[in-house]
DNA sequence: TCGCTAGTGAGACTGAGTATCACCATATGT
DNA sequence: ACATATGGTGATACTCAGTCTCACTAGCGA
């Protein structure tokens, strides 16, 4: 357990310095996260923690996303994804597909969208882009579907 | 009843247009969108034709979602709101206080995203740009209840 | 160690949206 | 105008994600 020390010390800080108490569902939780690559649903999580409790495992989720440590995305149908907050400013590349969600940065867009900003009447809190896209392994797998039919098709 | 036969005959060329029965609920429900200045969720337009069912509400809403007569736009918390699409190509400034939804365009903004999606690997079917902000009307009545609690502390 | 209280888990609840299915009304052919 | 095939409807059951409740537990400061 010493070799995997310091992942724990660093969600135990995390935990600390977000002001609640260092519980093991929450260390459980957190941990599960940071392990993660992509985005993710809250079910996702629930599943891979039996034992923790439904309630505990949305609400950690929720705390760690109010806090800014995790990224909340927005599939088309309004599901949400989560995904850790490398905490550069960044948007999202959907596959209406796979569901998989990428990030993606652009300087240029963001000095736009902030002039935009400022000539939106009231008070611009935030702002958000999404690409809609078939990634490429989607477009992949389609092809050799197509490639299949057609061959069934024609034979 | 000769007065209405416009917008009558308008939704009921629509509803033909769309390779569908024109029946007395589509109508209903098409008529009562076509009325709307804002956006909208599906349950308000259910609350608002007690004669329709439900499930024929969300149904003639997904319609005409899918048709593109009407623009889906989803609030921070993933809830979906409707509004009628007037075809020009449009993104969404959401009050995260009283949920209105306003449109708004930049022929600037569309055409760097389309750059930007030149860039993107696999095939972009489309993107949406949302605004997260505090309306002006929200604004002012938060102005007016921190000057109310300021007088209230002070006295 | 003790005790306060924030946090937990089981499960009830909620609300949005979908599926089912018997029945109905519309479009169409004659 | 009428018959009729079938797409559409509504009541309602269902699903699913997420929240609430509340008795119990455990973290943390004294």
């Amino acid at each position: 357990m010493i070799a995997s020390g310091s992942v724990d010390d660093r969600v135990d800080d995390m935990l600390h310095r977000l002001g609640c108490r260092v519980t093991q569902p929450r260390r459980d939780v957190a941990r599960l996260l940071a392990s993660k690559r992509g985005a993710f649903s809250a079910e996702s999580i629930n599943e891979e923690l039996p034992g923790v409790g439904r309630a505990t495992v949305y609400r950690t989720i929720r705390l760690l996303a109010e806090a800014g440590v995790l990224c909340k995305a927005l599939l088309p149908d309004g599901s949400p994804r989560y995904s850790i907050d490398h905490s550069w400013h960044h948007h999202h590349l959907i596959c209406s597909s796979c569901e998989t969600v990428e990030e993606f940065r652009s300087a240029e867009l963001e000095r736009l969208l902030c002039e935009l900003g400022a000539e939106i009447p009231g008070q611009v809190l935030g702002h958000q882009v999404d690409f809609y896209v078939n990634c490429p392994d989607c477009l992949q797998d389609d092809g050799a579907h197509e490639a299949r039919s057609t061959a069934d098709n024609g034979g």
